[in-house]
DNA sequence: TCTGGGGTCCTCTTTCTC
DNA sequence: TCTGGAGAAAGAGGACCC
């Protein structure tokens, strides 16, 4: 979906059309928070997803600052997967805003689907998308962002050489930041270049699940298939605080609060977890986490609780807290 | 004055058990 | 009784994605 969370608030709100539209955080740019989504009016600014709301202030103070609305948003988007399952049943979920469709079985031209998809999304929801068509999820994905907004893009076997290895390094999914660097610094920024990398040399560089996984994605090879249903692992809650903080009386109330949270979360999702960990930031942005895995499975908020204050006091608390997070994972269903 | 929150997966190290 | 090794489970950190 373009835009998605700005695209849902001015379907609500038309008077934000065609305005710079910011969502994220309390929808207080003085506030500690990030970017979630801005508008291609905001865009123009330089204002970017995972930016600073303050930062995102500076660059257009006239922008429009909303707090993230996620129950409007999941609404919206199960109206939207409910049409795209119309399309194909083999729909793989990828957060609230993306999807994956198998259309392998569909007698109808590829690029006619693409674009009913979007009529019909446009027509119900009034709502854009950029559609990606490929022999695999890997290079769809690349497809799907090369025309955005709104975009219908093609890709074939016989694509690769002209449309995908001009693109940067960074346009493959699971290469971020830190491969970007890595890639950067022994002379390769286009996945062309990354292509013409004996494997050896790659598996040297980055292990060998890693070093094959690019060699392979290089080439747009990806034979991973679509995952229709999933089992949560892990679930958690964290919190930044707006002012950091060594007040033992906040950590522990904030952890309390948390770990009531997780549970249930938890409660409700149908999970038993027997493994709790405790998330730090501290106000040099260094994180560490402490588990405590029980001996029996429980959804107990008192239970939970407990193993969390017992790996709470595992840190040492010298340093101011920015942030403090529960996590509960080793699931099993009840 | 920076840098959210909710996840997954991978890797390395430590700890436990046999 | 002491030591060592193998393998599993747990713990911690890091990279990445939306």
């Amino acid at each position: 979906m373009d835009a998605f969370f700005a695209a849902v608030e001015r379907k609500r709100h038309p008077e934000l059309a065609g305005k710079p539209v910011v969502i994220g955080g309390s929808g207080d740019p003085r506030e500690r928070g990030v970017v979630s989504t801005a508008s291609y009016e905001a865009r123009k600014f330089g204002i970017r997803s995972a930016m600073p709301l303050r930062t995102a202030y500076k660059l257009c103070p006239e922008a429009i600052f909303l707090s993230v609305d996620y129950e409007e948003y999941s609404r919206v988007s199960g109206e939207v997967k409910n049409i795209l399952r119309e399309f194909s049943p083999v729909m793989e979920d990828v957060g609230i805003d993306e999807a994956f469709l198998d259309i392998s079985e569909r007698p109808e031209l590829s690029e006619d689907i693409g674009r009913k998809l979007k009529d019909v999304i446009k027509n119900k929801l009034d709502l854009t998308c950029s559609v990606g068509v490929a022999p695999n999820k890997l290079l769809a994905k690349i497809a799907s962002e090369m025309q955005k907004p709104d975009g219908l893009t093609i890709i074939t076997e016989g694509d690769m050489e002209k449309l995908v290895w001009p693109l940067h390094v960074r346009k493959l999914w699971g290469v971020g930041p830190k491969t970007e660097m890595h890639l950067k610094g022994i002379g390769i920024k286009t996945i062309g270049e990354l292509a013409a990398v004996p494997i050896e040399r790659l598996k040297e560089q980055f292990g060998n699940s890693y070093g094959n996984y690019l060699y392979e994605a290089s080439r747009g090879i990806d034979e991973t298939p679509l995952i229709t249903h999933w089992e949560p692992k892990s679930s958690s809650r964290e919190i930044t605080f707006q002012r950091d903080t060594n007040d033992w009386q906040t950590i522990a109330r904030t952890l309390a609060d948390l770990t009531k949270k997780v549970a249930d979360d938890m409660r409700h999702s149908g999970y038993l977890c027997r493994t709790v960990t405790v998330k730090i930031r501290f106000e040099d942005f260094t994180t560490y986490t402490r588990a405590k895995t029980l001996s029996e499975f429980t959804d107990s908020t008192e239970v939970i609780r407990k193993a969390a204050f017992e790996a709470l006091g595992r840190f040492e608390l010298k340093n101011k807290v920015r942030l403090i997070g529960a996590r509960v994972s080793n699931f099993k269903k009840v």
